[in-house]
DNA sequence: CTAAGTGCAAATGTTTTGCAGAATC
DNA sequence: GATTCTGCAAAACATTTGCACTTAG
């Protein structure tokens, strides 16, 4: 389980046109020229290989994911690094979770807002959303003067399949 | 700010009595008798130093608090290291949010579950508690199958100080 | 052209681990 | 007395950075 296992997403792709949405790009294109910033081809190739699917993934995924892609469309390890960081600051991806020592982003754009039930044992995500959570976040901040950018939630426990391990034969039943 | 920015607790401490609070070290000690493994002069040292404030920490804040501890009180890095992680499996401490690379803990027990407020400016940890988020996860969870061992919410933004720095002089105004 | 970006390899910083001697039960 | 712990130093690991070369604007 080096890879976040995932769970389907809770908005089906039917809305989703064929090929790569194109709004991210345009949207990280006018935050590196609010910069003073490139754009790159690597820059395009990394957001391009992002935002081709709605999985979750690591910074280890996505390195191996475009070391694999068709045509010389490799990227160095830090440049992707500089990449997902940039990313981040662009409201593009953001972090949502933490497993294995390891950041596991996901797209915040184009994308309903939503959180996370989080498999501590076979690591599955399983994504929810819920307006109560946010109102009660924004009067509570309101309560203290704080303003809100964004927040995380992980819920940890067992998914339903892990919940009744059973059927599944058991581990170590062969030290007999 | 290497080391946590606090807030004042929720909770004032009027109830907690002087010294340390011998419940968390008879709940370690059962916990460490059903492992079969034993209870050491580092181990409690470690519980004590951690129980013996309400605040958020860090590995390296409890290291250096051990260093200049009175009394040969001193522990290896590795021992505090491997003494978070059982404390973590125990139900004692929990890790409530990232900073700089860090996981800050805090105690899970003797204290009411809560959630906090991430200043991203000064680092301030602001907690609060309430039940209807609570409420909310636990119907979600029901409706998945999935069964929820704990949670951890960061709200991240800015706190009331950091949201208008005016007063206190705007950096690099000495560029002029 | 010039400032910004990339790749590489080396560095960083936290957390982990192997192992020999020390301590608990 | 055997098993578990500790401390040390070295390792592991994800992520960052310095630098010489490349490239976008």
């Amino acid at each position: 389980m080096t890879v976040a296992a995932l769970a389907p997403a809770t908005q089906p792709d039917m809305l989703t046109p064929i090929g790569v949405n194109v709004a991210p790009l345009e949207k990280y294109r006018e935050f590196l020229a609010s910069k003073g910033l490139r754009m790159t081809r690597e820059r395009s190739i990394i957001l391009e290989e992002i935002f081709n699917s709605h999985e979750h993934f690591d910074a280890d995924a996505l390195i191996e994911r475009l070391a694999r892609s068709r045509g010389g469309r490799r990227v160095s390890r830090s440049t992707i690094y500089r990449a997902l960081k940039m990313l981040e600051e662009a409201g593009l991806i953001r972090k949502v979770a933490r497993q294995e020592d390891r950041e596991i982003f996901e797209h915040d754009y184009g994308y309903p807002q939503h959180d996370h039930l989080v498999c501590r044992k076979c690591g599955m995500l399983i994504e929810f959303h819920n307006e109560a959570i946010n109102e009660v976040l924004v009067e509570i901040a309101r309560q203290r003067g704080f303003r809100i950018d964004g927040h995380r939630l992980e819920v940890q426990g067992l998914c339903d399949a892990c919940c009744r391990p059973p059927q599944s034969r058991p581990k170590k039943l062969n030290l007999l």
